[in-house]
DNA sequence: TGCCAGGCCCTCTTTAGGGCCTT
């Protein structure tokens, strides 16, 4: 799905002076553990209708006993196992420029996760700033799109108590869900947002600009 | 060996505490 929003202002007029539509990216990390301020990125992957973005890297530092088990990557000497399987992996600032050049094949692309404010969007800045690539995020995005969010706004959530990812492709989607793998939890929240199909206003409620990420 | 996040939100709250959400 290649979600596009149109937004206007009631006299017509773009309501930003920037971009007057926008381009929804679902993407995802797996990291070393939960730290937000300490975790090193293992996969990045985005999804956008047929086009699709995933990497591997080693992380830097070991991988928590709890983020292994929910993930099951492990690192062995410099190799990334996933199940007891080799990766093939990409230095972490190979991937970082890699995925800026995927997000500049769209037009206004909307950085879409689950959480993002707090956990993901965090994560890729800190790394984006090791490489003093952070800047160049914010001159290819207009923002990020927190379904976490979005979803406790929507009306067809309003009898939902849990929020989690898994739960919500389970209640909404109709299917087990338990992937903890970037690319299949980016696709999962792609087909989320094709059923709940958000209001252009809703999803305006809900960006946030890379400069309001706080990390 | 022992450690293993953090901020928001809700309520049986506010002089607090527990659950949720991400890996």
């Amino acid at each position: 799905m290649q979600s596009v929003l149109h937004p206007s202002s009631p006299g017509g007029r773009p309501a930003r002076p920037a971009p007057s539509e926008y381009t929804l990216i679902f993407f995802d990390l797996e990291t070393t553990g939960l730290d937000v301020s300490g975790c090193d990125i293992v996969q990045l992957s985005a999804v956008c209708g047929e086009r699709t973005f995933n990497a591997y890297m080693v992380p830097r530092r070991s991988m928590g006993y709890s983020a292994s088990f929910v993930t099951g990557f492990t690192v062995e000497g410099d190799s990334l196992l996933q199940y007891g399987r080799p990766m093939m992996t990409v230095p972490l600032q190979d991937a970082l420029a890699d995925f800026l050049t995927f997000l500049r094949g769209f037009h206004s692309p909307v950085l879409v996760a689950h959480n993002v404010l707090r956990f993901d969007a965090p994560i890729l800045l800190r790394s984006l700033r090791g490489f003093s690539l952070q800047n160049e995020l914010e001159r290819v995005i207009p923002g990020f799109l927190d379904t976490l969010l979005l979803s406790k706004d929507l009306p067809a959530c309003s009898r939902v108590r849990k929020f989690s990812l898994q739960y919500l492709v389970k209640y909404f989607l109709g299917k087990p869900f338990e992937a903890h793998d970037a690319l299949e939890d980016s696709k999962a929240l792609e087909q989320l947002c094709h059923v709940w199909n958000p209001s252009p206003m809703l999803i305006r409620r809900h960006l946030y600009t890379v400069q309001q990420i706080h990390f």
